[in-house]
DNA sequence: CTCCGGACAA
DNA sequence: TTGTCCGGAG
């Protein structure tokens, strides 16, 4: 049943310390004509017969295939202590995080306006600081352009002068149009409630999607993985393609792996925890091992790959051009 | 100068 | 898979 690559778990005996009769338990639901796949942690060892004999549309799998290759469902050893480790860290470091920048958007907001807010913020946050992101929901509020009908009615012009100097202003501010028309037909000025339709809108990926499925619909449709979310898991060996021990290559690639086994209640949290740990410590060039009190169980540990000098050189010859 | 970073087109 | 968009920080 379990994926016999993944049986062999070095070092498992206290991988779940505590609970000893915790369960997690893999589900596939169908909702309509989609598929959710989801995860589900019992703390009492249930008869699997039990859970067969349940509703029809619910079955078990303790793997899952992804892009043609089996990929392994068991958690990493010593995933806990790892996270706690960072926590720790988290909890006396300073990052500049703040990854959940767009719930303070309008949180006093109506809940359908909130929401927009939501979206528009998250937007604009993509590449930007958060203190200019806010500083452009700022002015959208103060000038009334943080709502559906109002942005589509606006001069995209003025949209681009409020929301500068965030990054890729005039695509955000030609997206941002798009968005406002598209809510205010389809979907009567509210967002939409589902990823599939999230991701249909222009400038918003899975990265947003998933973001404003959590901020904005309290809605937990998967993890939101950033760059650093998907650098720190390769490095910690979280994830992987396969059964082999191949890297990740996308976000995307990551975050359906790290779906398999990490429990759910770490989804959300998972990314601000590791965004600022990848801040200050994880960084993505000269990681900082000798501060990080996980090293110990880091693979990539103390291994620094020196960046690629073919582009230094390309650099100081553009330089001279 | 170099680095950083989501979405997207090529 | 690579480059582009766009600023700001170091």
């Amino acid at each position: 049943m379990r994926n016999p690559a993944s049986e062999p778990n070095p070092g498992s005996e206290s991988s779940n310390g505590g609970s000893a009769s915790e369960l997690r338990v893999f589900v596939r639901k169908k909702r309509g004509r989609k598929t959710i796949e989801t995860q589900e942690t019992k703390y009492e060892a249930e008869p699997l017969d039990q859970k067969l004999r349940g509703p029809p549309e619910i079955e078990e799998f303790g793997y899952k295939q992804v892009n043609g290759s089996f990929q392994s469902s068991e958690p990493p050893p010593n995933w806990e202590k790892v996270l706690e480790g960072i926590r720790k860290m988290r909890s006396t470091e300073d990052a500049p995080v703040d990854t959940m920048g767009c719930e303070k958007a309008g949180n006093s907001l109506p809940p359908k306006e909130r929401r927009f807010a939501v979206l528009v913020s998250s937007l604009l946050s993509s590449q930007t600081k958060d203190n200019v992101t806010h500083g452009a929901i700022q002015r959208l509020l103060q000038n009334g352009l943080l709502a559906a009908d109002t942005i589509d009615k606006a001069d995209e012009a003025t949209i681009k002068g409020l929301i500068y100097p965030v990054g890729f202003y005039t695509r955000k501010a030609a997206n941002m149009k798009k968005i406002a028309n598209i809510c205010l037909m389809k979907y009567d000025g509210d967002i939409p409630s589902s990823l599939e339709e999230l991701l249909l809108l222009p400038g918003i990926g899975p990265k947003m999607a998933h973001l404003v499925m959590n901020v904005g619909w309290n809605n937990v449709q998967g993890i939101c993985v950033d760059t650093h979310v998907h650098r720190i898991c390769n490095r910690l060996g979280w994830v992987s393609k396969s059964c082999t021990k191949q890297k990740t290559s996308t976000p995307e690639e990551t975050r359906e792996a790290l779906q398999l086994w990490l429990p759910k209640e770490e989804w959300v949290p998972i990314n601000p925890l590791l965004v600022g740990f990848g801040q200050t410590v994880c960084t993505p060039l000269r990681p900082n091992c000798g501060m990080c009190s996980v090293s110990d169980f880091c693979p990539s540990a103390f291994r620094e790959i020196s960046r690629s000098p073919s582009k230094s050189k390309r650099s100081s010859l553009s330089k001279k051009l």
